[in-house]
DNA sequence: CGGCATCCTTACAGATACTG
DNA sequence: CAGTATCTGTAAGGATGCCG
């Protein structure tokens, strides 16, 4: 009961599922990247969420040292484990907009 | 991708999960017993967020003829979906909490 | 009992500009 | 490139009181 707020916890907002999303699809991905493939995120929220993310454990950021400088975020085997529970919220979600959108 | 941004659409803020929890394990639930089963939550919130879900289908409100009146909340077959998805959450939640606090 | 209306405070988040 | 800083509007959410 506390657990699965636990889990709310760390994916709430909009930003956290596309973010994870997008460095899960690449493997590792940049800082500029990431803010194209999110659409409509800035980079003040790219910036926030992404430290949340790497509190949590779920993501490396690796500082690249070329000049400029580059960062590199990768996902931690801990943040691979979310990959069951985007699939299963994936699935949940097209059941329900069928259900709902699609009457 | 714009599925699993759906679900969270569905589930997003503190209280969804716990009221939908709530309501999973007693079978049915009143206004005001679920008013005790999820901690810190107001009126003003439990009524907004039993009205969301009602929308969403998830769960139906029904009225009973009694004086005063009183008020039922259970699930629908599609509110009962969710519940693989509570119990994924809630597994992750554990893994997490080992994880982050556990150290 | 099961809410709704109102007021009020805070947190979230966008836009923009700036820095190492 | 990869962020920070600031400023600001919106909306989430708590407290309280009222009503059928």
């Amino acid at each position: 009961m506390r657990a699965v707020q636990d889990s709310m916890d760390v994916l709430n907002g909009k930003w956290k599922i596309p973010i994870i999303s997008s460095i899960c699809y690449y493997n590792k991905r940049r800082f500029s990247d990431i803010l194209h493939d999110v659409e409509g995120i800035s980079n003040r929220m790219l910036s926030k969420e992404l430290k949340e993310l790497e509190i949590n454990q779920l993501i490396v950021r690796t500082i690249q040292d070329t000049q400029p400088i580059t960062v590199e975020y990768t996902l931690t085997d801990h943040g691979k484990t979310l990959q069951t529970i985007i699939n299963n919220l994936t699935d949940w979600g097209i059941q329900h907009r069928k259900k709902i959108v699609g009457r």
